[in-house]
DNA sequence: GCGACAG
DNA sequence: ATCTTGTCGC
């Protein structure tokens, strides 16, 4: 029960200072070993930015963060020149802007429960609730839905299509704070929580469409897949960038198989010769072709009408809320 | 230097 | 995702 939950998240920024703080003096660690730290090396840009926000240097010595390659990295709190600086005075022996005897001064020796290990877990038990089979019998609406930021204030929308018209017949949006950051296929922990109170508005006999794979993912669980077991709607995912997968042989229609461990996990969907496509996949509640043929019936453009309309609603209120 | 990981 | 002006093209 509380393995499958998406409240109750651990605070991935305290836990990243708390980690760095491990760092003794004499000693610096690397990017990608703090990630490692957290559970998952993908989070390794993430404690870069991170670092870029420290804001107690005394307890938090991001000085002492450099890169896997013993290359000194950047520095917020005064460029490059002071990082060697304040580790030259530590101890640390610098040639340039590369750490001399990186191995005998690099710290991995950390204490962690390893937050990612966790919800990766938690991802993995969600899994099993996963259903690629008809859900909803008669679809009498399609939803998109998309969040925009404001750092981590977020926006989210809500746009209501009628199936059979294609007509819009709703919208909503709402706001909070966005407490989990981005990390590459941890998306649902940080987009979830703010579109909560969005998905009580979505009415029975709709689906949901959602800026992010579906089953095109490294687990076969991307954002659109928890969203749809989490909330018990049908879901389709719609992405402009490809996570992970080979993309096939475009056929005359447009439309290419991606691949992911030799199984078809989505399409990518061209509009136009020498176009960029969208990646479509099937969230949760409804199967691969039936997420392909619900996209094309509403791809009047790259993206998709759901999809690029509540990007453009989510867009406005950020937008809305900053100038006032 | 290239490739690189949704939003 | 966000930071950003004008500009090229269907």
């Amino acid at each position: 029960m509380r393995l499958e939950s998406v409240e109750d998240l651990p605070d991935l920024w305290k836990e990243t200072y708390d980690l760095v703080a491990q760092v003794p003096e004499g000693k610096v660690t690397t990017y990608g070993e703090v990630a490692k730290a957290l559970g998952d090396v993908v989070a390794s840009r993430f404690v870069g930015l991170a670092m870029s926000r420290n804001d107690d240097i005394v307890r938090v010595p991001c000085r002492r963060v450099v890169q896997s390659d013993g290359m000194i990295g950047g520095y917020t709190g005064g460029g490059p020149e002071k990082k060697i600086t304040l580790l030259r005075h530590e101890g640390i022996r610098i040639r340039g802007t590369r750490i001399l005897d990186f191995d005998k001064v690099l710290f991995t020796d950390f204490i962690s429960n390893r937050p990612l290990r966790d919800l990766k877990a938690r991802q993995l038990a969600l899994r099993k609730r996963l259903s690629l089979g008809m859900l909803a019998t008669d679809i009498r609406q399609v939803a998109g839905i998309d969040v925009a930021y404001e750092d981590d204030h977020a926006f989210a929308s809500l746009v209501l299509f009628d199936y059979s018209s294609g007509e819009e017949v709703g919208r909503f949006t709402s706001e909070g704070d966005a407490k989990f950051p981005y990390v590459p296929t941890y998306l649902a922990f940080r987009e979830i929580p703010v579109i909560r109170s969005l998905m009580r508005r979505v009415p029975g006999g709709t689906i949901v469409m959602f800026d992010g794979n579906g089953i095109l993912h490294p687990e076969g669980f991307g954002v659109t897949s928890q969203i749809g077991v989490v909330f018990g709607v049908p879901t389709i995912g719609v992405a402009k960038k490809l996570l992970c997968g080979e993309v096939g042989k475009v056929s005359s229609d447009g439309v290419a198989n991606v691949r992911l461990k030799g199984k078809t996990v989505g399409h990518a969907v061209f509009r136009g010769l020498g176009a960029k496509p969208v990646y479509v996949s099937a969230g949760h509640g409804l199967s691969p072709s039936q997420a392909l043929e619900v996209t094309l019936k509403f791809a009047k453009r790259r993206v998709p009408e759901p999809t690029r309309v509540a990007h453009l609603a989510a867009e406005d209120a950020r937008r809305r809320a900053k100038s006032k």
